[in-house]
DNA sequence: AGGTATTTGTTCGTATGTATT
DNA sequence: GAATACATACGAACAAATACC
């Protein structure tokens, strides 16, 4: 039959003392790698356990070991008779941003408000349109503010908002917000936000909004980018912000999916 | 035979005839309904395993199945020398509304190249503690190297990437890469990210990084640091890289979820 | 159809290592 | 250092499901 000898690569041995890695994440580590190699292929029975003992010099207790953690990830199946199959190609894992609210995605607290330094309307120009992903000539509103937090001096950043003519009612006589100026619009005209881009670069701060700041000009900053586009892709709204360094950190987690759980 | 003591009368007992589940399913259930009837409560131990094997009447072996299970599911999570504690309620609908798209959170991925620049190994002081959110003694490794797009010129960032000791083999001679280096870890050693946590900063480039990137030292730029976490949220992975302005953006997008779409 | 060999599933036992108290 | 508790790994046996002759 077949020369029951180790032609498959040894697992890294656990010789040097230094800290190591358990036999059967090895072996799964190689088992998948096997299979994305194409070695295994999808459909097709991959060794059978007391095989993989001999090719791997394990016991059969490590070769389950090393298979439930393939199981766990859907990549094999084995039924008792059968064997084990290839079920699927190992997919990097995708990782969900965990957020429910548009609050929750502009980070800032409950404890934070902006406070409105300018106010204006504008009809777009082929500048404003190729920031706002719109047309010329459209009438927009543009408002600026800066975003607090009561007990500091100093202002955590700068804000400009464009918000599209239709919608802009929702902020018309309003000095300070406490919370998001979306929700602000979603609750006064019933748009619904349904899809954000966001966008984050470093930045020198602009001398003039150094000045409201009450930050050094060149400064480093934060400058985020974001579109807020409803249900039929409309641009809604588009806020530009300067943070200086320091001021503010932009944080996000993510998540692996569980295996089996699909998002549409 | 050994004495078949039975206190815990939770277990179909397997002698009657041809009741044909699994000591270690039926185990896994019973101990699934004492964690949703609050006889194992969130946050506190559930019984050892030795406990469980003479409260079930059954072999450590078979218990480790049941709790396997149950970690699956993310109900439990145990550690060497502390025990086993109740993570969460069966079936916690606690996920979210609006996803990141980040089919490649690191949006560098495929048309960029990593090219090590330098590579130690360090025990870890009270300074790594913190960033590295471990313990001081530690053995980890650091690794530098620029990012590169392989047109440019200029690369497009300079990153430290700090790796726990026990995942390091998996980069040990590389000199360039194409992907991620977390993908290499789990390609080599069977450790699955879970979760990342980032943040992003503004900073001013420092000397010696700009020297690397051929950029202004002081000139502004993206700071982001990431945290890799296993599923028993062990660190595996932090890494810290320096974007100057002008040559790298951070992108992401979110979409709502319809209303009534729920993720297990 | 029947019987046997193969393959995975379940369960026991034992020993040693590692992390924590 | 000792005791505790989980992690890893070896071995063995039998049961259940399937395949093959």
């Amino acid at each position: 039959m077949n020369p029951r000898r180790i032609v498959t690569p040894a697992l890294t041995t656990p010789a040097a003392g230094a800290a190591r890695v358990s036999r059967y994440a090895s072996l799964a580590a190689a088992l998948t790698g096997d299979i994305s190699s194409g070695r295994y292929k999808v459909g097709s029975p991959i060794p059978t356990e007391k095989e993989l003992c001999d090719m791997y010099g394990c016991s059969r207790h490590t070769v389950r070991q090393a298979l439930n953690k393939l199981k766990e990830q859907g990549l094999i199946s084995s039924h008792a008779g059968i064997g084990t199959l290839v079920k699927g190609l190992p997919d990097s894992p995708k990782f969900l941003n965990e957020i429910s609210t548009v609050a929750e995605l502009l980070q800032f607290a409950s404890s934070t408000r902006m406070h409105v330094v300018s106010r204006r309307k504008l009809v777009t120009d082929e500048a404003h349109a190729t920031l706002l992903h719109c047309y010329p000539g459209e009438k927009w509103n543009l408002i600026s503010y800066l975003r607090k937090v009561p007990a500091d001096r100093l202002p955590m950043g700068f804000c400009m908002v464009y918000i599209r003519g239709e919608y802009a009612d929702a902020v018309a006589g309003i000095k300070t917000v406490e919370g998001s100026i979306s929700a602000l619009l979603e609750k006064h005209s019933g748009v619904r936000i349904n899809e954000i881009q966001q966008e984050i670069t470093a930045a020198h701060l602009p001398a003039s909004i150094a000045e409201s700041v009450l930050a050094q000009p060149g400064q480093a900053a934060l400058k985020i980018t974001r579109h807020f586009l409803d249900v039929d892709g409309k641009m809604i709204q588009v806020s530009i912000g300067y943070y200086p360094c320091d001021r503010y950190r932009h944080v996000s987690q993510f998540k692996a999916r569980k295996p089996g759980v699909s998002i549409p």
